[in-house]
DNA sequence: CATTTTCTGAAACAAGAGTTTCATAGACAT
DNA sequence: ATGTCTATGAAACTCTTGTTTCAGAAAATG
């Protein structure tokens, strides 16, 4: 669960104009600046005018940056003092020292996995674990933790299948999808339109759909009504960092596996034992 | 450890007038209300004037109110040295809960880079960046995150290359390598034959070798005179994780990165443009 | 290409925060 | 009681923040 700024930002953001993005995008990675700082400051931090600010609060349906400010505080007076790991300034040299980069992973895994609610996982890996076949999808810088995922459900289940990296192909390959079959989509920021298609056809299909995203792109998949497994992924930098992504897809896959139970066991144990034999090349 | 402005409220406490000491033991029960609240509603809350709060914050010797927020602020940023996260007990009953996958998480990831060393770091990178060419290797499960990397690293430089996952054409592939070509290997356990051979070979050819494994591992690859970054990738169940190993891969290709410096940047922003027009269809 | 619409920051403006001044209330000594 | 000294808040003042307006830039549309 999120702040309710995070909410209202993730259900318009498409309506919002580039620069309004732009900060908006930077308080939800960054919701705690909202309470520290002025909104001169958030307005200069992201590089637009303070007028772009008041006229995105205003678009977020708040009387006031004053109105933001208020609620912001009484949420963080209603949830409890979590110890939440703060996310590192841009440092001004921008190199990555070893310690900045671990506070930074700290930072997103705890605020995924503190945000992350058990029914939600619980209701993706019931999806995953009942299906016939799953499908799973990521494109470019995801395809491999795409693959990746792929390898641990198979462990755990027979009929788990690559999409094809080639959106191109993307229609004939789900054409054989069926209605008692899973897809699960590995799409953080930028979503491409390709991504947008195929929610838009997994839902006609009644394909149950997983995504596995970013705050910025939760919005857009719900609304698709998928299950949305939600992965904070900023850094301080420009880059972003796939981490907590990663994390998210071992987590769903142990998660399908408990639920299965014994089967999932026995066949990774099958597995360990072919690929012992393999490895000692008795085959 | 309390916060600089803590300490020194203690210190001139019996000096302070007694409204002052209001507001300051105020201050102590709830250090985070400097972040939140403006000096106004600090006077306020305490049921002192706003000249009061003034005045306090001089006399504990600070020039400003502004002077006593950004020192918060700045303490904030730079949280003290992250606590030593213990690995949880295997769970009797086996199953994976959120809390705790994001506890062995931490717990891995903090192990991990609180003892990497900085000069091990640098010194792949170093390699990888000097390098003719770079060569990733990473079969079965760990092909994934190996995928990952090449697209990191290939972000950042040119002649970045997969090696295929079929073992059995290493050694075609390894033929065409020089002695000014990177090698990097992500192999945590089980650590097979195929691997072992391909250190061997890299090492007779002066092949700079960078390999990312687990610390079963790391001795014998050390022994191949490779240079070794260390993953912790257990868990208190039987399955490994590879969210450590991931993270490294992030922080490596962020590392090289730096080191080639403005070129990177350079690329990374031309490769960024590129896709984005193909994203819009402009191509 | 022209026209309309949308987006955006600079600048003007209004509101509020923080500091300083100042008058006064209270404490204490004489 | 008188004078002195400290503590305090009201109010004046200054500076910063947040909002609104407006004109130009950019994008979309015909």
């Amino acid at each position: 669960m999120g702040t309710r700024l995070a909410l209202r930002i993730q259900e318009r953001y498409e309506e919002l104009t580039p620069s309004e993005q732009k900060l908006a995008q930077f308080l939800l990675d960054r919701p705690d600046e909202i309470l520290a700082s002025s909104a001169t400051e958030l307005a200069r931090f992201t590089g637009v005018s303070k007028a772009t600010a008041a006229r995105l609060f205003r678009n977020l349906g708040y009387n006031d940056f004053n109105d933001v400010r208020l609620q912001a505080r009484e949420e963080r007076n209603r949830t409890g003092p979590v110890q939440q790991i703060p996310m590192p300034q841009a440092a001004v040299d921008e190199v990555v020292t070893v310690p900045t980069h671990l506070q930074v992973e700290s930072a997103n895994l705890t605020r995924t996995f503190e945000e992350l609610r058990p029914d939600v996982l619980n209701a993706a890996a019931e999806q995953i674990g009942g299906a016939g076949r799953v499908w799973v999808a990521g494109l470019g810088i995801e395809n491999g933790i795409a693959r990746y995922l792929r390898i641990l459900l198979t462990r755990v289940r027979p009929g788990v299948h690559m999409i094809s990296e080639n959106a191109a192909t993307w229609p004939e390959e789900l054409a054989s999808t069926g209605p008692n079959d899973a897809l699960i989509i590995i799409a953080v920021r930028p979503w491409t339109k390709q991504i947008a298609t195929v929610l838009t056809f997994a839902r006609t299909t009644r394909l149950k759909t997983i995504v596995i995203t970013d705050p910025t792109n939760t919005g857009k998949a719900r609304r698709k009504e998928a299950t949305v497994l939600n992965c904070h992924v900023s850094t301080p930098w420009s880059e972003l960092t796939q981490t907590s992504v990663l994390s998210m897809a071992q987590l769903l896959a142990a998660t399908v596996a408990n639920r299965i139970g014994g089967r999932a066991k026995a066949r990774r144990d099958l597995i360990a034992d072919l690929a012992e034999e393999i490895e000692s090349g008795d085959i």
